[in-house]
DNA sequence: CGCGGCAGTACCGGATGTTAT
DNA sequence: AATAACATCCGGTACTGCCGC
């Protein structure tokens, strides 16, 4: 059942080449005749050749393998998991292999599985010591959203215009009756909540309102919507309502209930980051789906992009977050 | 900065001793004096040097990695991403990397990255182009749940005892006042389907009742939890409900409520996954704690186990759901 | 003499069996 | 009888050079 793994040896006797001839053909280089090389290529299907990789890695120093690396603490977050298939798949079509990088304690300064071509963070920040850690071995790092802290030392990013995209929401709930708008933002740390934070408040500002909000964690606890919430409506007379961070739109709404106010109607809601179970409320909530997916695509393309040095691409993309209606925010 | 990756030859010339020495020094094997061995180690260490994982896979065909199969379609379960995460800190303990891999299209039958010494398969079944590609490696696989279909060809396995599970989840719900439960039920495909089905109808039988059920997706949209509550609750007259697919306690609760029944006294209501969401809604919802990160520890643990031959350990490990009570079964 | 096409071969970095001390 | 040095090999890649025209 296993008579042995053939070998690039195996294939250049059965073509009846010189090793180095089968080398060529097989990786498509210059320096074989056609012949030769069809020769090589079918002496190689008929055996079932797989080159060896770690043999080939040992001699060109390059891995075929990149390192992901999520946001401690944020694996409850569907966003990431569909990120990382967006890249899993990416790379699979490149015939790249994505391992998946543990989390490192703040004391901990082992450095990430050195073998790899690059890496991909997501939310990155140096706070964290498993980013830092990245950034030290040297090796090209490509960023979703920007890596707080290592804004020279990123290859490329992939980023969102989350600028564009609230400005287009708060118009969205201006249109639909809105004139006093709250917002329940992400505390700091992030690029994302740096952006939603300056980006709300100029907003307002620019109509010579006054920015009502209140800010609660990156991943926020029932208790701490609820509480910023309540607050938010027993103390102000707002309209319409935006809330941040993932998963605060279930307890937002209920909230919003015990305030005994009308969501769709009497009452705005709409949350950042669309989720799954945003469809499934009542009513149903509107917010930005940011196709994780497909940012997840990108980020590995533009990171074989850079290796490649392929085209001198773009370091940065920009991607704009679709906007997804729903009765939420239907209006009066 | 970079003055070359230090090898086993540098550390050898710092210890002042042959490569093979310096070989068995750092991998910690007879045949090197307790002083030698220290010296090899110091001038390690101060090279900082690393093991070149490819020329070490090159010689002995153990690659540092294993390769972890998660069930397409289901990334947006957070039991997945916690799993994963239970693996990949595991493996970082004992020094190997995860690598993750790609679902494949029923008709695509390429060979999963071949370069890995096994693959970590949860819910997996031969169903599946990705799983079959995995078993036709020849390489140890160990499942979460049974590998519906490929019972047989596992090395080892983590399996949750759902019977006794539910069993207890039905005796709550009795000793809470119930008399007539109904289940909402994933449809066949997986074994825990089939599990939790023939342990309810039995439960049902044992005690002369009939067993009232629907099945649903493994993913289940609102709507169809809608329905089928819905059903349930106009057609039969029923004190408690079971829902089994992930995701469906909200939907759940509002067709519940939209039905006219208060949740949690005079309608149980039990999840059987639990999800952070059932702690934020109202009431707060029981369900079965799977703990999904130690399982995937377990898994990746179990791996090494068989790998290693080390204790011809029990290749099937059993685990018992925990029962978190909350608010919907509180009872009248 | 130049050039395309291919064979020969020195590595890449470590693991291991064999031979000296 | 222990240790350590030496020689090979793992499977490719890439450089050098020979051959014939």
């Amino acid at each position: 059942m296993t008579p042995r793994k053939p070998t690039l040896h195996d294939v250049a006797a059965a073509a009846g080449v010189s090793i180095a001839a089968a080398s060529f053909a097989l990786r498509d280089k210059a320096g074989v005749s056609p012949e030769t090389r069809e020769r090589v290529l079918a002496a190689a299907r008929a055996l079932g050749y797989v080159v060896n990789a770690p043999a080939r890695s040992l001699r060109t120093a390059r891995y075929g393998a990149i390192g992901l690396y999520l946001p401690p603490g944020a694996t409850r977050l569907p966003y990431y998991t569909e990120f990382a298939f967006g890249v899993v798949d990416a790379a699979d079509r490149r015939g790249l292999s994505v391992i998946l990088l543990p989390h490192r304690e703040a004391d901990d300064d082992t450095p990430p599985t050195a073998f790899v071509d690059g890496y991909v963070v997501v939310d990155g920040t140096t706070d964290d010591a498993g980013v830092r850690a990245i950034l030290d071995t040297g090796r090209p790092v490509v960023s979703a959203e920007h890596l707080v802290g290592g804004e020279g030392r990123v290859a490329g990013s992939v980023v969102y215009d989350h600028e564009t995209a609230l400005r287009g929401l708060l118009d969205h709930l201006t249109a639909r009756g809105a004139r006093r708008i709250a917002a329940v933002l992400p505390a700091a740390g992030t690029a994302w909540s740096r952006e939603l934070t300056t980006t709300y408040e100029t907003w307002i500002a620019e109509r010579g309102g006054i920015p009502i909000s209140r800010a609660i964690g990156f991943i926020p606890t029932a208790e701490e919507v609820d509480a910023a919430v309540g607050d938010i409506l027993a103390t102000e007379r707002v309209d319409a309502l935006i809330v941040g961070p993932s998963g605060s739109a279930a307890p937002a709404l209920e909230a919003a209930h015990r305030a005994g106010r009308r969501v769709g109607t009497d009452l705005l809601l709409a949350a950042y980051v669309d989720e799954p179970m945003h469809a499934l409320l009542t009513p149903t909530v509107t917010s930005f789906d940011l196709e994780a997916r497909e940012v997840g695509e990108a980020c590995l393309e533009l990171f074989t992009a850079i290796q490649d040095a392929d085209p001198p691409t773009d370091r940065v993309q920009v991607r704009l977050p679709r906007l997804v209606v729903r009765a939420s925010t239907a209006g009066p």
